[in-house]
DNA sequence: TCTGGGGTCCTAGGACCC
DNA sequence: TCTGGGGTCCTAGGACCC
């Protein structure tokens, strides 16, 4: 008979991540004070209308603070509490730095977020030992060379291992192998499963599941008749089953691409609206080059003062990269939906990506279509070389709307 | 001096075709 | 003079993740 071979998975997650990669550069730029140590968060400024908790340390969350919550209420639990604002390039850079420790381990290392990753362990015991013995030399590196703490969780999938690295923290390695599940994961409420979220335990619990281990047990043909692919996919995995591999390569290709922002101020007129969105479509379209896609749809998400989110989408009759392009169809389209109140936040967002190289020019304006080319070319070439804001569009001069609008890695 | 921003995937319903 | 029914594509919205 043949033996099924196991697989060693583990889940490689930064514990506090914004906060710890924060605490770590302002150490080594000379401060004396570790904000790991004192209540502290990484956040926005409520002035601007970004005023939400990002991050929170350790003696933060004995205040009570929780991650999403307005920066106005956390002051309200904790008077002298440190706010240090994102800084979404360390960010990036810290975790690249991790994935690199990660790779001298195996082939197979996944990039799953920012700060959290899976390694396939399989077959590599005679390399760096068992793998408890291979978790504890991982954290111990990236604590020594990067000066932050992870947590380890180890299975025999990425599920289960992912579940593992949420036990206690921080600075853990955890197991959560098959023989392990009832004793550690079925007591746990059912809203700490991955995949189950608010939205999905409020009904569970209509129906009496309250823990991992009432849904892992309950009768899987209710669960799919009332829950659908869904509810199968955590029945599942309540029961330690999941056949995910470990895959490298998925971050970077995107299936789709987005910005949005939440502007200072309530926007009323349709001119600044237009303003704003050609400014998210600037970083959009940058983002879209860079990666080498062409879009053929365009979405445009409107979110006014009262919260209430709406969108409007259109598939193009070529797929394009083109700033102007793409602007012009968002404008159109914030056009069509907009109800005329006033707005709090805009985005766009594209997808249906296929391989800038490969799409069909479209025959119509052909010439229109190489000029814009030309200019997203030249302006693209002069941003990476003399910094994003050396060239910009002359109607955000003298203008409250800042000329790029959202990230653009 | 309330309530971010970046993603993926699924589902429901309508249009349209044969 | 009762109401067909698959299949596909498209859009809007919502659930979930970090």
């Amino acid at each position: 008979m043949e033996e099924i071979k196991k697989q060693t998975i583990m889940h490689i997650d930064v514990n506090s991540a914004y906060l710890s990669w924060e605490a770590v550069f302002r150490l080594k730029i000379g401060e004396t004070v570790d904000i790991r140590e004192i209540p502290s968060v990484v956040g926005g400024n409520s002035a601007t209308r970004h005023g939400i908790v990002l991050a929170k340390s350790i003696p933060a969350k004995k205040y009570g603070i929780i991650t999403g919550e307005t920066i106005h209420s956390a002051l309200k639990k904790c008077r002298n509490l440190i706010i240090a604002p994102p800084n979404h390039d360390l960010y990036l850079s810290s975790g690249r730095s991790m994935m690199k420790i990660l790779e001298e381990y195996s082939p197979f290392v996944e990039r799953y977020s920012i700060d959290e990753a899976f390694l396939d362990y399989t077959h590599m015991d005679y390399h760096f030992g068992d793998p408890v013995t291979a978790a504890h030399k991982i954290k111990d590196r990236i604590k020594k060379e990067l000066g932050f703490t992870v947590n380890i969780g180890i299975s025999t999938n990425k599920v289960l291992a992912k579940m593992a690295s949420d036990f206690s923290k921080p600075d853990q390695v955890h197991t959560l192998y098959p023989g392990e599940i009832k004793s550690k994961m079925w007591p746990l409420p059912v809203g700490d499963l991955f995949m189950v979220g608010k939205a999905t335990a409020t009904d569970f619990q209509k129906i009496g599941i309250s823990t991992i281990g009432d849904l892992a047990n309950y009768d899987i043909d209710v669960i799919r008749s009332k829950f659908r692919r869904n509810g199968v996919m955590v029945w599942e995995f309540a029961n330690g089953i999941d056949d995910c591999v470990v895959s490298s390569e998925d971050y970077l290709k995107s299936k789709g691409v987005g910005n949005s922002t939440t502007i200072a101020f309530d926007v009323t007129e349709r001119k600044i609206a237009h303003k704003v969105l050609l400014a998210i479509a600037e970083t959009v379209c940058m983002r879209l080059r860079d990666q080498k896609s062409a879009a053929g749809v365009v979405s445009v998400e409107i979110k006014n003062k009262d919260f209430i989110k709406y969108s409007h989408q259109a598939k193009l009759c070529s797929n394009t990269d083109c700033t102007n392009e793409i602007f012009k169809t968002a404008k159109t389209l914030f056009d069509e939906a907009w109800k005329g109140e006033p707005i709090r936040h805009l985005g766009i967002r594209v997808s249906d990506l296929c391989d800038s190289n490969v799409y069909q020019k479209s025959l119509f304006d052909e010439k229109l279509h190489d000029r814009n080319k030309a200019l997203d070319n030249t302006i693209d070439h002069l941003r990476r070389r003399y910094g994003t804001n050396s060239i910009v569009r002359a109607c955000f001069i003298k203008s409250q709307i800042k000329p790029l609008i959202g990230r653009l890695n």
